[in-house]
DNA sequence: CCGATTCATCGAAGAATGTCAATGCGTTCA
DNA sequence: TGAACGCATTGACATTCTTCGATGAATCGG
């Protein structure tokens, strides 16, 4: 198992801004931003409320884990969740999951 | 969705010495410690090789974060995995790939 | 071209985290 | 009762993380 990097990715999980960008990834149609054509950095900073040189550094983080691919296009980069850190994690879960006691499992 | 809750069950993931401690719990038997009992806090530091106080600080982050039980027998604490807080991450995980591009083409 | 726009990078400040030595607390055993 | 054991807590220090303002790089419109 490869802890290093599967703690990777939960590290770039375990932040309250980043795990709302992820969430609003999986949730918004491509009608936010100006050009119509996908989820850019001024989306997410619109959403998050952050600054903009934070918003980057967090998005920069998410494709660093592999959770988010970024797509340059013009001026805008647009962002896209990406299965290979959530493959990662969720592999992980079900293993620790499959050894605990699922007694209330609610 | 609960991002505070969540997030901070993936910061508590977020390192490599819990996820070692938390593999360790799933596969571990109970013939370990002096008492066969279960794992108990020096079993865990043994593993990992840290301080006692930092593995004990280790292992209370995870009893909070809900992914850890601790049951207190004796002179020792012993530790078993927790559903409670794998749910919640497995949970955000299924909903973000769920909504991931699900074309392994790479 | 020139200005505006979108985003990334740099540098710095404050907060949070990981780590250990020293100490304290409860339990067990002689 | 006293000594040894297992573990938690405290205090301190170094590292990492989060955040922002300022600046730089690339792109589009006029």
């Amino acid at each position: 198992m490869d802890f290093d990097g599967t703690a990777a990715v939960f590290r770039a999980l375990g932040d309250v801004h980043r795990l709302r960008a992820l969430h609003f990834l999986a949730t918004a149609d491509a009608t936010c931003c100006s050009t119509g054509q996908g989820v850019c950095t001024c989306d997410v900073q619109a959403m998050l409320g952050l600054s903009q040189p934070t918003t980057s550094h967090h998005m920069k983080l998410l494709v660093e884990a592999g959770l988010v691919t970024a797509q340059k296009r013009g001026r805008w980069t647009y962002y896209a969740l990406s299965a290979h850190g959530l493959h990662l994690a969720r592999t992980a879960i079900g293993a620790l999951l499959a050894a605990a006691p699922h007694r209330d499992a609610a």
